[in-house]
DNA sequence: CGTATTTGACCGGCGC
DNA sequence: GCGCCGGTCAAATACG
């Protein structure tokens, strides 16, 4: 698997594809990590992907993230960012991540009114059921965005009635790709375009050697990227912040807060993919219908309603809301107990990795962080 | 009326 | 092969 992530382009190469030679690479490097300090102050792609960029993983990681979010929470304390303790917990399930891919769970503390903290997504739930052995039912979710395979599974731990375990599984490449698909307009433009990558050596992440279940209709690609007219516009509309986002601070990549998924076909003509190759194992879109993923059952209208809070960008696609900025929420107060509040921010693109890293062994850090998806998300 | 949720049925993986 | 169990489907129902 470390084979695997070598093989894969970190993103800031994907990026530059149009290799015209280092000394440019370098500037625009520099450039894109002069504003991204603008806005962030925690760790940034760079550190995310040489702390990735590993071979073995195990405990030389774990530190090295550790360490990544002990940074970060540096960065806001010192910023003034204020709050009062780990509102979001990442919980290590390691026997079953092992088996797992873009799968992670959170322990969240509620206020006792068991309702979930927005995350910023909008999810519509598919079903319920009640697991063995635990007297709580676990509740299942899917993002109302037709062509988005992300899932969230919702159930209260079974020892702390005020903590919801929520398992995340999937992606949500919503804006991920607008991104990309803007580069890839743009290297098009260019006159030496660089040579397509195949789809899934450009995967060697996602879920590549898992057989793909039908999170989406045959015929679909399981990653298929999710694109929108909005989301392309909102990607050429802040084309070099969407790497990372201040957590509130700087600027943001949409404009209006309460964002809906128009319908494109609507307003404009629906862009499509030429062969894009995404460093994620995200598939060129296939135009089989409308949606170009044989996806038109009723579930397609809501993508026309359902509101999206998301200010854009990858960090949005990766890491929840409630992650990003726990305090956000309106709906559900999340117990908070110590003083530095978002936990790291961490955005990038990137590849497939099998080993699990653990932000979970620093007992000083406020943030008790296990991530088997960094291995998939990084 | 359109959308979201509920809930029993169904399916597939896994262990025995 | 069989049964258990987790995950998903989809019709029915609730809701705004």
């Amino acid at each position: 698997m470390a084979e695997e992530l070598h093989q894969v382009p970190p993103p800031l190469g994907y990026l530059e594809a149009d290799d015209d030679g280092p000394l440019r690479r370098r500037d625009r490097e520099s450039m894109v990590n002069k504003l991204i300090s603008t806005v962030y102050s925690g760790p940034t792609i760079s550190d995310i992907e040489s702390v990735l960029s590993f071979t073995g993983g195990g405990a030389h990681h774990h530190q090295n993230i550790n360490q990544l979010a002990d940074d970060a929470m540096d960065n806001y304390s010192s910023a003034g960012v204020v709050s009062t303790s780990p509102p979001v917990v990442f919980s290590p399930k390691t026997e079953v991540l092992s088996k797992m891919e873009n799968k992670y769970t959170l322990k969240i503390k509620t206020c006792g009114n068991g309702l979930l903290a927005e995350d910023g997504y909008k999810w519509r739930k598919y079903g319920q059921k009640s697991i063995k052995n635990s007297p709580n039912p676990r509740s299942y979710y899917r993002c109302t965005n037709p062509r988005c395979n992300a899932k969230k599974q919702v159930e209260r731990a079974m020892d702390e009635a005020d903590t919801l375990l929520v398992t995340y599984e999937g992606l949500h490449l919503h804006y991920t790709y607008s991104h990309f698909l803007l580069q890839h307009q743009q290297q098009q433009a260019a006159p030496d375009p660089p040579p397509a990558r195949p789809p899934a050596a450009a995967g060697g992440g996602g879920s590549t050697s898992k057989k793909p279940k039908l999170l989406q209709p045959r015929g679909c690609p399981a990653a298929a990227p999710i694109i929108d007219d909005d989301d392309a516009a909102a990607a050429a509309g802040d084309l070099d912040l969407f790497l990372l986002h201040g957590g509130g601070g700087g600027r943001s990549s949409r404009s209006s807060p309460s964002r809906c998924w128009q319908h494109a076909a609507a307003t404009s003509p629906r862009r499509r993919d030429d062969g894009l190759t995404m460093p994620l194992g995200v598939f060129p879109q296939q135009e089989t219908d409308e949606d170009g993923c044989g996806f038109v059952d009723h579930h397609r209208r809501r993508q026309h309603t359902c509101s999206n809070n998301n200010k854009g960008g990858l960090l949005e696609d990766v890491v929840p809301l409630l992650v990003r900025r726990p305090c956000s929420s309106t709906s559900t107060p999340i117990t908070i107990s110590r003083s530095s509040s978002p936990p790291p921010s961490l955005s990038t693109t990137t590849t497939a990795a099998s080993s699990s890293v653990s932000w979970n062994n620093n007992p000083t850090s406020p943030y008790s962080i296990d991530m088997a998806i960094l291995s998939n998300i990084f």
